[in-house]
DNA sequence: GGGAAATCCGGACTGTCAGTCCGGATAGCG
DNA sequence: CGCTATCCGGACTGACAGTCCGGATTTCCC
């Protein structure tokens, strides 16, 4: 194992550059306006290079999403309550979905995207286990009689894109999230 | 309005062969061997006759589905309690939920292919709104202290083929049905 | 500082697909 | 039986994901 050798510094350069410019054409056109050769010329950069660094377009895009939300896992695992362990499971359940629903507001056209590549294995995805595992977990806790993993899909699968968008008006970002607070809240039992 | 001249027979017959085949494409390889050129093939059809009944993919797959739930949505507006109008709307949810689930476990494959398809304006399409407005209606109903609107999203957003395949084991093919009216029992608070 | 070898770059190339278009065929009507 | 609205089919376009390899860079070691 190991014997990696560092990346090149021309290689973190042009991977530096192909996000920055995934980012770039998210926020200017829809998510049908990142194709990987507009990608790829925006980044001034191969195609090829594009494939070597992400694999493919979905590894991309998951690239991106993963780094908008590095800092949401590492505050689950390692951080101070109520987002971290030490919380009573409800309040961490609610502390992680406010903490999602921010990422998912900012990012709402990049979590289309990554929807629409995923395609078929969107639930082997490790972000998708961690966050599963997690919410899984505290479901677990809170309510022992019910079916938490099935719980913890259902949760996930709200935080879509495209129903993020439809149900954000402008003027209230975060009332997709105090939607799904309310919603958890309510599962709890506590309604 | 109207002077609509009826569907030539021609027509009606390229139609039903266009929809016959795309059902036995979903059935023997995965929603990704439907394409529209292989559909028209095996229709034994010109590609061009595909497009001008249906407009385009999502169209397609849109009438299909239309057609394995016709009957579920006559049950709902007019059908005997506890599905259609009548029983106590606690019961009429489960009805539903049970009817939905079902042609979802049986469509899993056409369902990706669908989400797929749709992109843009899934929340748009006629079948989903009055899917929609049916939940939301039955939840406001159970629990006018909540966010029916919501809920009904968040309900129908699990209907996903992809975790509905992920979540069925062989063996237990209503599995889903039961999690989700599990899932739907917990949030009007009896569980 | 210099040279060899691992690593990386770029963009031309392939195969596929959704969707368009129009000359020619056909059904339905009188 | 003939006329016209309607429909058919498949060639065509434009765009995209993903592959491949000759040539350029970088890094390592001396």
């Amino acid at each position: 194992m190991a014997g990696q050798r560092a990346e090149r510094a021309d290689a973190a350069r042009n991977r530096r550059a192909v996000l920055h410019a995934t980012e770039q054409l998210l926020a200017e056109g829809g998510g049908d306006r990142v194709s990987l050769d507009r990608v790829a010329t925006l980044a001034g950069v191969g195609k090829g290079t594009v494939f070597r660094r992400f694999g493919n377009r979905a590894g991309l895009l998951q690239a991106l999403l993963e780094e908008r939300s590095r800092e949401l896992r590492e505050a689950v695992t390692d951080g101070a309550p109520p987002l971290g362990p030490g919380a009573p499971a409800p309040e961490r359940l609610l502390a992680f979905l406010d903490g999602l629903g921010a990422i998912a507001e900012g990012n709402a056209v990049l979590l289309s995207a990554h929807e629409q590549a995923c395609a078929e294995d969107k639930y082997g995805d490790p972000s998708y286990r961690f966050w599963h595992g997690h919410l899984s977990g505290l479901l677990a806790a809170s309510r022992p009689d019910l079916d938490a993993g099935f719980l913890a899909h259902a949760l996930l699968s709200v935080f879509d894109g495209d129903l993020i968008r439809h149900l954000t008006p402008p003027g209230d970002p975060r009332r997709f999230t105090r939607s799904v607070q309310q919603m958890a809240t309510a599962l709890l039992g506590q309604g």
